[in-house]
DNA sequence: GAGCACTGC
């Protein structure tokens, strides 16, 4: 007993020794009382801001408490690299090697072993794990971190933990022992989801964090909703700061890396006008260095950003979101908010994707002023007026579940048994007409059945990490045997845009003239082809990195777009259980026809001159983009199929193929024959085998009078594009003008 | 005749 003993005290005094620092932190003197906590319900909710210690000591205090005796704890974060460092950091202070108590799990980059006690992981990667084991019987605790983000993974984790636990299933009946749950959040929004989570206790820990003072502004207003000329705005405020406040550093949120680049050359000019010996309030600045920070930056330059400078010097960093959640920059006393952000929303009424220039939320806001006060009192200078703050700005920002395309999401949930898909727990519903959408695309891509039940194809489909348009291409490559030539498109198509085209004109020219040569190497008729030879050409290249660099390839996009290829033959070597169908044609064909079976909805038809008019059912008039290898060729053109909508001076099609009639006249039917609000009644309840045999004949009956492809056709071409893409068009329009008549000034 | 924020599997 006493070696034991002994064995237990020096594991507790060596493996959790804590260092001062973490002693210090304002959650330690709750350690008791949070362990209690958990004891004691289900469900738990622990907010507290950054800096209080959430995140790195509540899991060790809950290992310590014997909760790893039984099962893992599991703590999910929205992001890799959060997953990835707060593990290092937590292994540090437990003492331990990284992947053996204390590890993580991200996509590619699985660092744990049998033994690990502590798995922080992405929520996207429990969200796998709970496909595969529904009662997620490894875990005694699972913690879900920064839920006030909203992420659509977190979303749907929150929903299913709910669930699970309103109505045991026989997976949670089947468990040892029970499963503990808590929410993590940041001070926004707990009563909320306290209740949600059936009035569960919430704990609150005190942040600790700095005074950040804001003052508004005047160069935005409620009128301004479109206005671009708040980079001027921005950079004036900008420099103002820069000759009249004390010591520290300036960060700037824009929108983009077109509107950064332009305030970091406004403020390069301006800045070397100023005359320090005399300008300068505090003397003890010497000059101004300006960074732009974007996401598509190389990595190397993104890491300058993070370089203290040098003494004297002000560092001023102008970058878009991502400074918000995903890099946090020390040093940082001053915040500009232009009040702007870019977001991609989900459009129904038009079934595209729209990225569009907003307003961001007033939660976004104080997150953004929370930047300056990460290590002493800041100050936050927002250019927009009290009356934009009150009229335009939103509390919170809406939640991604209520803004994306949830086709990949309802497939997830119906695989988990999930059946009812509108009435599923989730904090914030969706719109219905998003979700129906989503059932009617699943029923064409025959994931799911008529009466919504999910078929032998979807659950093959589920498994992959792809847009199920992909998949379902792919899958149809792999029944007939060419999948080698799918499984790399899907992957290039799945990573950042792979195509370098830089900001001087004379290098865009030269970028330009590249990728031309990429495409007609390919053969040059198709973009999906290109990016087959691409992907190809820079595979068997001896020096894959070097040869990017010569073609205005992103090689860090590569890199990743051959880690997702390799994982998707896995996949697929491990389902390998599908049907084989013939097909004796040449391969160009059979490559285009695989690309038809996943994306039929995305098919236009040549209408007028260079315009094209789209099949989906909404026959909106588009236009092919001009990085395209088929821009210019129009008139040679009669079907075309698309990968992405881009809506900017006019509606614009990208990665474009051309097409026969005859690959798709199946298929186009399909999306006039399903009334999504039959879907909809039989997505709401379970369904009989009397219904279904109810359903059968009513099918049968309609089958006869099936409307033709003809039909379809002329259905869709009688439609006009008034609609919200020529909205967002007129608004982009207006943006240009104001950009135009800014430029004059 | 070009204007793609940020994540994630």
């Amino acid at each position: 007993f006493s070696s034991l003993r002994k064995h237990l005290m020096s594991k507790s005094t060596a493996k959790y020794r804590k260092d001062n620092q973490s002693l210090q932190l304002p959650i330690y003197k709750h350690k008791a009382k949070l362990v209690q906590a958990v004891k004691e319900s289900t469900f738990l909710v622990v907010t507290g801001e950054t800096g209080s210690g959430k995140t790195t000591q509540l899991p060790q205090y809950l290992c310590q408490a014997g909760f790893c005796k039984n099962g893992k704890i599991c703590i999910t974060q929205p992001r890799r690299v959060a997953a990835i460092t707060v593990a290092q950091r937590v292994a540090h202070e437990m003492q331990c090697t990284l992947g053996r108590e204390v590890g993580y799990q991200v996509r590619f980059d699985d660092c744990t072993t049998q033994d690990t006690e502590l798995k922080y992981m992405t929520d996207g990667c429990l969200l796998r794990e709970v496909l595969a084991d529904p009662g997620l019987s490894h875990y005694s605790v699972v913690v879900l971190d920064e839920v006030h983000e909203r992420s659509l993974n977190t979303d749907i984790l929150l929903g299913l933990l709910k669930k699970v636990f309103s109505n045991p299933t026989e997976a949670m009946k089947g468990r040892a022992f029970p499963l503990k749950v808590v929410v993590m959040s940041a001070t926004m929004e707990t009563d909320k989801l306290s209740a949600f989570l059936g009035d569960c206790p919430v704990f609150a820990i005190p942040g600790r964090t700095f005074p950040v003072t804001c003052t508004l502004g005047t160069a935005v207003g409620p009128k301004d909703l479109q206005s671009t000329g708040y980079v001027k705005e921005v950079v004036s405020l900008a420099l103002d700061v820069h000759t009249s406040e004390k010591a520290g550093d300036i960060l700037v949120f824009l929108t983009g890396q077109l509107e950064i680049e332009r305030a970091c050359d406004l403020l390069f000019e301006k800045a070397e006008s100023i005359d320090y010996r005399y300008d300068v309030q505090d003397k003890t600045v010497d000059g101004l260095l300006i960074l732009p920070l974007y996401g598509s930056m190389p990595t190397e330059q993104q890491r300058q950003i993070f370089q203290p400078p040098p003494p004297g010097i002000r560092k001023c960093v102008v970058a878009t979101n991502i400074a918000a959640t995903s890099l946090t920059i020390n040093g940082i006393k001053y915040i500009i908010d232009s009040g702007f952000v870019k977001q991609l929303n989900h459009n129904s009424r038009v079934g595209m994707d729209i990225l569009e220039v907003v307003p961001i939320s007033k939660s976004e806001a104080l997150q953004r002023a929370g930047r300056a006060g990460r290590t002493s009192a800041g100050k936050c200078f927002r250019i927009y007026t009290k009356e934009f703050w009150e009229e335009c700005m939103p509390e919170y920002t809406i939640p991604e579940i209520q803004r994306t395309s949830l086709t990949a999401v309802v497939l997830t949930l119906k695989c988990l048994g999930v059946h009812d898909v509108i009435r599923f727990p989730y904090l914030d519903p969706p719109e219905e007409r998003f979700i129906l959408e989503a059932l009617k695309q699943l029923y064409q891509f025959d994931a799911i059945d008529r009466f919504g039940r999910v078929t032998r194809l979807g659950e093959l489909m589920v498994e992959f990490p792809l847009q199920p348009g992909l998949t379902r291409a792919l899958l149809k490559a792999a029944s007939h045997g060419c999948q080698d030539l799918l499984l790399s498109v899907a992957a290039m198509l799945s990573v950042e845009n792979i195509f370098i085209r830089p900001g001087h004109p004379d290098k865009q020219k030269e970028a330009d003239q590249s990728h031309r040569a990429l495409a007609a190497n390919s053969g040059g008729v198709n973009d999906f082809g290109t990016l087959l030879s691409v992907f190809q050409q820079c595979k068997s290249s001896e020096r894959p990195s070097a040869w990017c660099k010569d073609n205005w390839i992103h090689w860090r996009a590569l890199k990743s777009a051959f880690s997702v290829e390799t994982q998707l033959r896995d996949i697929l070597l491990r389902l390998r259980d599908f049907p084989v169908e013939k097909f004796d044609g040449n391969k160009n064909e059979l490559f285009r026809r695989c690309l038809c079976t996943g994306y039929f909805t995305n098919v236009a038809r040549r209408s007028v001159g260079k315009v094209f008019c789209t099949m989906d059912g909404h026959g909106s008039m588009v236009h092919i983009h001009p990085s395209s290898s088929l821009f210019d060729k129009e008139m040679e053109l009669d079907w075309i199929l698309f990968h992405d909508v881009l809506v900017t001076s006019r509606v614009y099609v990208r990665t474009v193929c051309p097409i026969r009639y005859e690959w798709v006249k199946d298929l186009l039917p399909k999306l006039h024959e399903v009334d999504v609000y039959e879907l909809s009644s039989v997505a709401r309840e379970e369904v009989t085998d009397e219904e279904v045999t109810k359903w059968e004949t009513r099918e049968a009956a309609k089958r006869q009078s099936e409307i033709s492809a003809e039909d379809a056709l002329k259905k869709v071409e009688k439609r006009n594009n008034e609609n919200s893409v020529s909205e967002a068009r007129a608004r982009y329009l207006q943006r240009k003008l104001q950009r135009q008549q800014n430029k004059v000034v």
